[in-house]
DNA sequence: GTGGTCTAGACCACA
DNA sequence: GTGGTCTAGACCACG
């Protein structure tokens, strides 16, 4: 793996599949600078023997990923992040996070959840600060 | 059906299964206090027509009501609401809510969106929010 | 009611149906000596009432135990019981008690529960002696 | 299936549904050791095929038993026995056995059996009782 | 009338 | 290959 320092980690149990898991790491990996364009992900053997996940896994998500524009992959060489790849990792990162904060608040809202009770535990998120996805 | 007519909808080709949407939506009716402990729920058959799918998925729905202790169905009877269904609910939804806004929150500050824009995000999702529906 | 002092009760929940449970009520009551040859059972509508369930319910009770031989119905008189039901019900009583009795035992040996255990569990629901149906 | 053959049989015309029967022999399985955490269960269609049973029947057993906590299923793998399933399925099955001793105990009582005869009996079946089977 | 069970068979999502 | 969902339709148990 040409890029070692970055660890990946997916919860086998839960409710979004594996192959999504995997997708999201790569988007986050590129969002946040760790892979650029031209970097080689890891191999889908690497990956799969990293996470401990069936090969086909990871062979899906990389199909995926070449779909969406954001890793071309080329026979005998590897999966690369393409030029395009990390613009659209962060604009859809922000987009998706935006929304799904809005529906969150409304959805507290229209549980009963105090407004002071929801501006308490945005604050603690924020300062937590963790991250989801990514451990760094 | 002795409550007056619940407002149930369905959308039969998004990713969530028919039958947790029923599901939702009896949780919901309950928690705002549509139907309330002792009423009797839509005869199986009823609810089946109502919304145009089969009878199964939403005995199904039932089914997993009753083993949350929502319901407590009788055969010959029908399907009524235990007493501690709408404080189940409630508490759910609020849980569900609260869990929900942490990991958005998360998402956001991990996609880079500052922070002053997540909170004004979250000032607008509250302002812009709906009264709630939530019995206490 | 011509025998008044006699105390019945049914669990509406359970999995044993209330038909069942009614037929029980009656054939130990009969087992017990509370109904003798020639007396009359509570009519329908006054067994239904003081147990709150569906007539109906009573009906196939009450047709269920003439199909044994227990009680005979006379149109305009009532529900008796013959004179070969307290010997019938005697004995069934005994047997199915009987035969339950090896099989929790044989349960218990099954499950790991120590001989010793069973024997002191056996002992104690002697001396506690309460009657599973019946309430005196 | 990774384990040797565990020797299923269900009454497919007794009273008791034929799911549940599935679910007991399964909890008895892992009671008795014969399948341990991390074990895969038979898949939905080989457990059909052996018992000559419709899949949508054994799919709905495993999933009574995910919902119990003692198995776990994953799409394109497998249903596998948690880590608490044994403890569950022992302390179940004993709680099962002692309180229908005591229900049996009492029925014999309320019959008129003995004292003694009661005594003897009990004896009698624990004698005659297998080898406990359940693993500590 | 109510709900409960089971079948047969289809299609999908996942690894 | 795995399990998950849904349909259509049958029959039964219960009140």
């Amino acid at each position: 793996m040409s890029n070692p320092p970055f660890k990946f980690s997916i919860n086998i149990d839960g409710s979004m599949p594996v192959y999504v898991q995997i997708e999201n790491l790569v988007q986050y990996a590129i969002a946040s600078g760790h892979y650029g364009p031209g970097d080689t992900l890891p191999s889908v053997r690497e990956m799969s023997e990293t996470l401990g996940i069936n090969p086909n896994t990871v062979t899906k998500s990389y199909r995926d990923l070449e779909l969406m524009k954001m890793v071309r992959s080329r026979r005998g060489v590897g999966v690369m992040v393409t030029d395009e790849a990390p613009a659209i990792c962060i604009r859809d990162a922000r987009l998706k996070a935006e929304y799904s904060l809005r529906d969150s608040v409304a959805e507290c809202v229209v549980s009963g959840i105090k407004v002071a009770d929801v501006r308490r535990i945005v604050k603690e998120a924020i300062e937590s600060g963790e991250t989801p996805y990514l451990v760094r």
